[in-house]
DNA sequence: CTGGGCGAGATTGCATACAGATCGGCTGCG
DNA sequence: CGCAGCCGATCTGTATGCAATCTCGCCCAG
């Protein structure tokens, strides 16, 4: 009982020391979540258990598994005795809940993600602003795209060193993933502007200057997916 | 008992068209939930599977469903061919990144809350207000001034409107709760006096004046734990 | 006599197959 | 055309075999 202090240390240690055989669930959710990913599962669409046992080769034990944590992530739902589905496309009241939440907790990322910021990590976010600028242009790699600015934002997070922050940012991420997907604005231009002046910042090591910045960029995110709302852009 | 967690989400979702019944395994989920919040499963102890599945009455599969809902909001963990435990206590660096993420949130929570006010809504949280006024002093009913708490700021989280706000912050009180329990710091009459001053802001609606007074008592809150922990207080 | 390494039994979780219960759709009758 | 009842499909929950781990006693070396 006492012995709490002791072992908490040792969780936050980088290195894992053992490499555990991976569990069939962890498979299956793996494999469920890169279908939703890619639509590949539609949105709305029914998820059937034994459908999926026989398809992946594995019982129904796993499959629940999985489809449980990704209820809980908010990717598919469940209705008793029915069966799951995989969720509705965002409405535009949680369009606005989800940047909303990216406001508040971006800024606060980028900020102490300067403050902690490494020549490592630097040349990771370097490197992943010129994949982007690289693909700028070819809008049928705006999957790729997206990508790379999840795995960017995503890295400001892991560096900002608040795990509960980065977790939450990591579960936005997902639907904003789908949404982008549904809705694909191109206007990786200006994204990538930005995120050339938040790099600056992140050298600078300006945590301000980088909340800041991440503010605005977000905002403007929001902007550029609200304007293609209205216009009621189609899949 | 007050109704509150009955009466708000009927205020937002006006016809719940069918009533279906409860599945084994969010029953399970309760049952296992209660015996966390109660510490009558102590962190850090195994949970064994089939023990549960004899003592509930049940077999193994709701069980299972039960525990990867719990893992995925972190009360317990589970390890590959191991099995699953329950989480540990908090850490002082998990305990100052979780009151991070409330000073993110809960001041916009409240200032959003103060926004949509309604006479409804100010009734509840003064009735909550004056149960914890009611046992102050009583130090074996801290468990319940921690639940009556936890339910306040509930009721804020859920006024402010923002559904992703909402389940983020239930999540972290939760572990509060646990931390509360393990170091029940006695100091509810500070408390108490923080919650007056931000229910006078809710009646005038005055967001801005809520978000300052929640962004204070988190403050205070956080420094009031932080003073125990430094002094090692033992559960 | 003490300490460390080793192995077998017991324990436990993982995965499978199966039975019961419920829902939704289809068909046929009024 | 509408409704009632049946049937297939599907989910929920149970029982069981299997694989991996942990525990603990034994043996051997120092």
């Amino acid at each position: 009982m006492v012995k709490v202090d002791k072992e908490l240390p040792v969780a936050f240690e980088p290195a894992q020391p053992l490499r555990r055989p991976v569990s069939l669930g962890d498979e299956v959710y793996n494999a469920l979540f890169a279908r939703l990913m890619s639509l590949q599962i539609p949105p709305d669409s029914r998820i059937k258990i034994d459908v999926l046992a026989r398809e992946l080769g594995v019982s129904q034990t796993p499959i629940r598994e999985a489809l449980a944590r990704l209820e809980n992530e908010g990717l598919v739902v469940k209705t008793h005795l029915i069966g799951y589905r995989a969720a509705s496309q965002l409405s535009a009241k949680q369009f606005e809940d989800l940047y909303d939440l990216r406001l508040l907790l971006e800024p606060y990322a980028a900020e102490k993600a300067a403050e902690n910021m490494t020549p490592e990590v630097l040349d990771v976010l370097r490197g992943l602003e010129r994949e982007m600028s690289a693909g700028e242009g070819d809008e049928l790699a705006y999957g790729r795209f997206a990508q790379l600015d999840k795995r960017f934002h995503d890295v400001i997070a892991r560096t900002a060193g608040n795990t509960l922050v980065e977790e939450a940012l990591a579960r936005l991420h997902t639907h904003v993933h789908l949404f982008r997907l549904m809705y694909h604005a191109r206007v990786t231009g200006e994204a990538i502007k930005e995120h050339a002046a938040l790099l600056a910042a992140f050298e600078s090591r300006d945590g301000v200057e980088a909340a800041r910045l991440m503010r605005t960029h977000i905002k403007k995110a929001r902007a550029r997916f609200a304007a293609r709302l209205r216009q009621g852009a189609q899949p």
